[in-house]
RNA sequence: GGGGAGUUUCCCGAGCGGUCAAAGGGGCUUGACUGUAAAUCAAGUGGCUCUGCCUUCGCAGGUUCGAAUCCUGCACUCCCCA
């Protein structure tokens, strides 16, 4: 377990400002400090891309110190300008409360869930939400307690506001008052819990900042603040997007197979980053990892640990399984012996099509029919093109007949049949 | 307000009145190679009841045996001068 939480998050590549080194590390020398770090509820799950600040909040706990994690019930109803390049739509009361209770789960389970070494991080964690102490706050006494103390010049000096006052857009006077409530956030944490430093994405460092002078000048505080790159692949794109949209932490909208998958399929690059960053593999093994990457690139050792160390992490034992065996089985050979409960299970989150069973009968379902059906080609043009191109198969077994029909014979469970197109589109056709 | 240029299939962009479903590039799909990678190479890329047929070239009409290509009107975009 590293003792030396901020040397640790400088060898992972995981500082990218911070204020004051030595004061920092002297504050941090007394063990059961508090750190936190803000979630926006923009959304009722996370995505990828907050996996870097939870798994912070994973090493500060795992480091002997206390984990915050603020999730943002009051400042979600304003909506962060840092980083959007337009006004925010502001969500529904309805939506944030949902939002609040998708991603305060979330956060928990990651936080609890137990590391590489099988016990979960020892340090105490919080879950707290600014709408507990900003709900009673009037506008006001917010203004005569707070805005009193924020010069107008510090505020208009700050690159989210600078950046979107140079847009047409501009910036409504709601957004540009965000960074009060997140600066306000940051004292009452102090206040509360002697929390003292505040953690997050590089683009925070505005609002971080402007919690810290507010410290200074209504406590007379040294408030710190640190923050880390933001996570982009080697090819400038964020990282956790793909083409047909975000991967998230929740198993609804992503299953853990393409959650798994979404690790196994990074460059090397990028895999040697995220272990680095994202997991808590020691970094002897981090290194060793690099090494085999540089000599047996082709075992991809570092994509298959890194997505199972992810996949363990938010979906825990059972999830990585299910995975592994939809992996297995995916790239497997032909697909067989296999019972309509596991192709159900396995191909869960892949499109399906349902015909009447009567379809197999008789001279069968035409292939390209069911290409189409299933979504798996847009047109039966299209789908006759694909396997005379040799690009489907049934049951991973390739299919270069355009009349090809399909009949009970090629059922891979008692009703069900699998079609796919190139390497990696499935769809699950079942018959009843 | 005056003058000019333009609107082409997912995007950019070429298109002689017939041989244009429309050059070329990008993207995308599929294959080969490979490491479920990158790069590279190859094929495909409007639809269909597919050696043919139908629909597409801003919109609506017209000329013509025949138009994305010519004419008229309309809409929108861009540039220059006031």
């Amino acid at each position: 377990m590293p003792h030396d939480l901020l040397a640790d998050l400088a060898a992972r590549g995981l500082v990218h400002q911070s204020t004051d080194p030595a004061a920092l590390a002297g504050w941090l020398h007394t063990p059961g400090r508090r750190i936190y770090c803000g979630f926006d509820p923009t959304s009722d799950s996370l995505h990828v891309g907050s996996l870097l600040p939870l798994t912070v909040l994973r090493r500060v706990a795992r480091a002997g110190h206390e984990a915050v994690a603020l999730l943002g019930g009051a400042t979600g109803m304003i909506g962060d300008p840092s980083g959007r390049s337009e006004e925010r739509n502001l969500l529904s009361a309805e939506q944030l409360a949902a939002n609040l209770e998708g991603i305060g789960r979330q956060i928990r389970a990651v936080l609890a869930a137990p590391g590489p070494d099988g016990a979960p991080p020892t340090g105490r964690v919080h879950v707290v939400d600014n709408a507990e102490w900003m709900r009673g706050v009037g506008y006001l006494a917010f203004l005569r307690d707070v805005g009193k103390h924020v010069p107008l010049s510090q505020m208009l000096a700050k690159d989210s506001v600078q950046s979107r006052l140079d847009r047409d857009g501009g910036l409504s006077y709601t957004e540009f008052s965000y960074m009060l409530l997140q600066a306000w956030d940051f004292v009452h944490l102090s206040d509360q819990l002697d929390c003292r430093v505040q953690f997050g994405g590089s683009d925070q460092w505005g609002n971080i900042t402007a919690g810290i002078d507010l410290g200074r000048r209504l406590r007379g505080r040294e408030l710190h603040a640190v923050t880390c790159p933001l996570l982009v692949k080697s090819d400038g794109t964020k990282m956790g997007k793909t083409a047909s949209g975000a991967v998230w932490l929740d198993p609804r909208r992503t299953s853990p197979f393409r959650f798994y998958q979404y690790w196994i399929n990074l460059d090397d690059e990028d895999a040697g980053r995220c272990l680095l960053r994202l997991t808590e593999l020691p970094l002897e093994e981090i290194h060793a990892l690099d090494g085999l990457r540089a000599s047996a690139p082709a075992a991809r050792d570092s994509q298959r640990r890194l997505a199972e160390e992810l996949t363990r992490l938010v979906h825990g034992e059972a999830g990585l399984a299910a995975a592994r065996q939809a992996t297995a089985i995916l790239f497997g050979q032909e697909i067989g012996g296999l019972d309509d409960t596991q192709l159900a299970e396995i191909f869960a989150d892949v499109p399906s099509h349902e015909f009447p069973r009567e379809a197999l009968a008789g001279e069968g379902l035409a292939l390209v029919e069911a290409l189409q059906k299933t979504g798996l080609a847009q047109s039966a043009s299209k789908a006759r093109q694909t396997i005379q191109q040799g690009g489907i198969s049934v049951n991973n077994r390739r299919e270069s007949d355009v009349a090809r029909r399909l009949s009970s014979a090629d059922l891979a469970g008692a009703s069900m049949l699998v079609l796919r197109s190139g390497k990696k589109s499935y769809a699950l056709v079942r018959f009843r």
